[in-house]
Order: C-alpha cells, then sequence, then structure tokens
DNA sequence: ATTATTTTGGACTGTTCAGTCCATAACTAC
DNA sequence: GTAGTTATGGACTGAACAGTCCAAAATAAT
C-alpha cells in the first residue's frame, strides 16, 4: 500500500556513524548529519526520532560490527597468541583506520564525551567493553589450552589488561603520539602479558 | 591609575578549568563559564579572548598543576617502585578524584575532543604528555639506579607503557568499568612493568 | 484511475550559541 | 575633588542550534 522508503536504513546508520566517529556527538550538527546521511530533516526524524537516539542506534550498530569483525578475526586456523598480537596490532594499522586517520575508536570517543553523563549511554558502552572483555577472556583460554598462550595470569585479568592497552593506545593516537611508540607500547605489553602471572 | 581588576585571574581560570574538565569544550556553553568563573561576558573576553583561548590557558595550567605535583610526589624519600605504585593508584582513588566522579583527566578528555581536529590543542596536549613521559622515564631510570626497581625495560619503553597504562584506565573509568577491575589492572600490569625486559 | 498510506522537501519555530559594544561605575594619581 | 583610566554589567547581534509541521509527491492495492 504505503509509498516505500528510498534510502536504506543502515547505510543511512553508517554514514552517520562515520560522522560521529569524525567529529563526536556535541559537535556534529543536524546539517553535518543530514549531509553526511543524505537525509531530509523530515526522513531523519521519522525514521530515528532524535539526534541523541540516532547515535544510540550508530553505537549498537557498531559494536556489533566490532565484535563480528573480532570473532570473524579468531576463528582463523592460527595459533591465538599470533591472532591475539595481530589483533591489538591492528588497531594502529594506518591502512585498517577508518573512516579516517586518528579517529581513534567510536566507544572510547563517546565514552569519554558523554557516558558520565547519560546512563543510557554508558549502559551501551559498557555493553561492548563487556562484551569484548569477555571475549577476550574466553580466547586467553583457548590459547591456554592450545598451547600458544603460557598459563599465568587469570585470563580475564589478562583481558581486562587488553582492553585497557588499547583504550589507552586510542587515546595516544588522538594525542599525537608517534606510531613507533605505540606499537613499541604494544610490542612490551603483549610480551609482559604472556609471561607475568598473577 | 586604573581601577584595578576585582577578581582574581588564576583562581577563575581554576573554575574554567573544572567546567572544561567536568563537561567538555562543545557542552560547555558560555552561559555555564560566566557561572562557574562567577565573571560578566565582558570581564571575561577581556581578560581570556574567547572560549577557545581560555581553554587553552586552562590546558596550561592543569599541565603545570600536574606535573608540579607528580613532581613533589616523587621527592619523598621512599623507594621509587613504591611512589610509582602509589602514583598510579591515586588515579582511581576516589577520595582524590577533583573536581568530581569519573570525570578522568582534562588532558585525556581534551585530546579525545579536540586534539585530532585543532593543532594548537595538539600541541598543549603533546607538550603535558612529553613533559610526564621524560619524567616518568627519568624516574625509573632512579629506581633502577636506587635499585627498587629491577633493570630490564629501556626506561623509555617503561615510561609509554604507564603512560599507556593510565590513559586506558581514565577512559575505561569513564566508561563505567567498576573499581575493583581498574586496580587489578594497575596491580598486574605493575607487576608487568617491574619483571619484563627488552 | 482512484484511494489510502507514507515518505519527502522545505518552510518555520523558539532557543541558545559565541561574541560585540557601550554607557556607567569604580578606582588611582594628582 | 577632579581628571584620567580601566573594569564592569547588561543590552544587543546575527548565526546556528535541534526539532516541528504540513503540503505535495510517490507508491501500492483495488
Amino acid at each position: 500500500m504505503p509509498r516505500c522508503r528510498e534510502f536504506d536504513i543502515d547505510h543511512a546508520l553508517d554514514q552517520a556513524l562515520n560522522a560521529f566517529w569524525l567529529k563526536g556527538y556535541e559537535a556534529t550538527s543536524m546539517m553535518d548529519l543530514m549531509a553526511a546521511m543524505g537525509l531530509s530533516k523530515s526522513s531523519f526524524y521519522e525514521c530515528f526520532g532524535s539526534k541523541r537516539e540516532a547515535l544510540l542506534a550508530a553505537l549498537r550498530r557498531y559494536s556489533e560490527r566490532e565484535m563480528a569483525e573480532t570473532r570473524r578475526h579468531f576463528s582463523a586456523d592460527v595459533p591465538v597468541a599470533e591472532l591475539l598480537a595481530a589483533w591489538v596490532r591492528h588497531s594502529i594499522d594506518p591502512a585498517a583506520c577508518r573512516p579516517s586517520q586518528r579517529c581513534g575508536c567510536l566507544i572510547v570517543n563517546i565514552a569519554v564525551e558523554l557516558a558520565p553523563h547519560d546512563s543510557e549511554i554508558e549502559d551501551a558502552v559498557r555493553h561492548h567493553l563487556d562484551m569484548l572483555a569477555a571475549f577476550l577472556a574466553e580466547t586467553i583460554q583457548r590459547g591456554n589450552a592450545e598451547g600458544s598462550i603460557p598459563v599465568g595470569l587469570d585470563p580475564t585479568h589478562g583481558a581486562d589488561l587488553l582492553l585497557n592497552l588499547v583504550a589507552g593506545i586510542q587515546v595516544l593516537v588522538k594525542g599525537g603520539v608517534e606510531p613507533h611508540r605505540l606499537a613499541a607500547i604494544i610490542d612490551v605489553q603483549l610480551k609482559c602479558l604472556f609471561v607475568t602471572s598473577d
């Protein structure tokens, strides 16, 4: 019966996601958002409700995408220790940087900008961090079982340490610390991780 | 000759600093700023020029204060290893949290929000990170000489690792990760740091 | 073709934004 | 006290803000 929607919601959401990723929430105006998404104001509000709801939807999408990509990465038939090292190094690979250089991680950016002032956004951030930490702990455990990661740290502690590593790296990236120093931090940290015990 | 200023510039700057620290740059309006500083619009502009210049001045002040406090902390006559542990743990001490709970570190917040889009602010951030990294490297070296820190890592690598540790922690604080997990991350990381070698 | 339904563009709202400006108040030096 | 200088409060600016609303266009089913 009805006239059907002319744009793809997920594609529009991806564009919104990129806009928030590039400039942050407050600094992204509705004008920026509409231009990035290629939507008129009424289509935007009809579909997403408000700027803040669009951000929440974008966060969910980012989180799902990121987790799916991470799971895929770790499903390769390669020693877990190697996969882990590659995964962490991926976070400072300029070639892998979307949507542009030095935009960091959307979750980290939004956590810093908004999480303490908006509990719904905090929940979205926390949910992603929890999923990621749980998956990393599982992965470390798999590495232990497989033998590529020496049994030492409690896997949940190792996972939190990795979480902290990538969060810190994303901040230093934005702060302009040189890539070779970031690479050194990662190398040293990975060595620590695979040697230390509780 | 002239009528003299009725407010204390440094005190006003501290209030501006707190406002930016609590809400970030974009989300802090001139109204917020004037209310926090107790200044009228004309006094503010006469004295600080613009919102952005006020932020730059606040960043400089924060950096100087933070570095001075850090230097003082490490001047105590206690083994460097202990001072270092206390210094890192201080960053998650709720009692030491100014201006409020979960506001993180001003430099980290601003680095994430603005550094990639404003080179002058990036310079201010970089300057602080460089000062801090240099001081930490020096401190680790002192710990090596003194014997409280085993000679292992290159001190500059150790310093970058510490920098990354506290940056990551500030993000996770804002993201709402539980204090006991943050404490565990710090404990494990410190153990790593004092054991690993290049 | 007509009708029912929904998207769409764009005009419009009132508010808030950072920043300017000036008349007045306050103070110092004489 | 008076003259000279500067800080101050508050009115004012135009632009940008998020969000509303409606008439017109487009589609699908009958």
